[in-house]
DNA sequence: TACATATTGTACCTATCGGTACATTCAAGG
DNA sequence: CCTTGAATGTACCGATAGGTACAATATGTA
């Protein structure tokens, strides 16, 4: 057994300070505070530096996504998919007490520096939201509206939280995101 | 007439350096670079420095706002105060292109620091706009749902256009928004 | 024109930024 | 053991961060 760290220890908490802190707020002083370890395993794990290590984070959210919420929308029933889905984004964000990552990038001068990572997050989950509710009987376009219309509601409601300071704001958002995709055919 | 700067003159400029680079990557050397004011002009307007000058970037949008979205909304008729938010949205968004600094100051530590002006302004807003709605017919609870689900929805619409660099997004998804805010008895 | 005030440019300060170099320590395999 | 390579701590680098001090300049008024 090792007990020196490994790459993939650190990842989860440095995703934890680059959501606390943003991507130009996280120091890389605050990151040796937070994860205990100096710029020498730092940089041994990450030659790259900062800009490899919100990679390598990114890149772990993506795959938490790909294999706990998209993979499954795809491959199991159109209800037990969206049912995962729900499941899955009320835990990973803590009912609205922890914010999304990528979209935090999105929305300042980082995601020129992430463009691809972010813009392929978002894609692939409306895509693979898309493609279930075709699957249960919407129309393409409806699909394509309502997919989008539930990921930005999510994100929206992260936002809303968090500024309003008040998770269970995001909790109740959700609700009613999930209410709507259960409709099959859009009453508008 | 003056040909020396004014406070107010300097405000839009700086919002779109926040804008642009979030409050953390926003530099004095970068507000100097884009604005032409040295150190000493931007000390003599804003002796709290960066913080005075994102504090009074704020309180700009949120007059803005009252002025143009929530008094509006409270003292016309429902449909042209509905109306007249919506040309706004999409006016000040710029159909997309632009961010809102409240939500991306929301997601990040700069939260903290800007606590209650970021949530005044969401407060405001779903407050004034849970009013109309109950004026124009809906049940309390309803337009309280109703309402939050809107300006979060503006927010996500927002993260998603950015994330994807699409802002037709924007767009498309605030017509849905706005549509869904016309029928008077939610049909859930 | 002369004065008072508002505005601006220059020089400088300390702290910290991201990053590098490298010697040291550690755990495991031969 | 002893070697080897992964992992780590320490010291350091130049650049830039936010901020201050203050002299110089511009402006409106008497």
């Amino acid at each position: 057994m090792r007990i020196l760290a490994e790459r993939a220890d650190i990842i989860p908490q440095l995703a934890e300070v680059f959501r606390t802190f943003g991507y130009e707020g996280t120091s890389l002083s605050r990151i040796t505070e937070r994860t205990g370890l100096g710029k020498g395993s730092l940089y041994h794990f990450f030659p790259g530096g900062k800009e490899e290590m919100a990679s390598a984070v990114l890149a772990d959210i993506d795959d938490w996504f790909e294999r706990e919420v998209f993979t499954p929308l795809l491959r199991e029933t159109p209800e037990n998919g969206l049912a995962g889905m729900w499941k899955a984004v009320r835990c990973y964000f803590q009912s609205g007490g922890r914010i999304c990552l990528v979209g935090a990038f999105a929305l300042d001068g980082t995601r020129d520096r992430f463009a691809a990572g972010i813009a392929g997050y978002f894609g692939r989950w409306t895509g693979a939201l898309t493609t279930t509710l075709v699957r249960a009987g919407w129309t393409d376009r409806a699909a394509e509206d309502a997919a989008r219309d539930a990921v930005l509601g999510i994100q929206g409601a992260l936002v809303l939280a968090r500024a309003m300071n008040d998770p269970a704001l995001f909790s109740g958002a959700v609700d009613r995101l999930e209410a709507r995709l259960r409709q099959p055919a859009p009453s508008r």
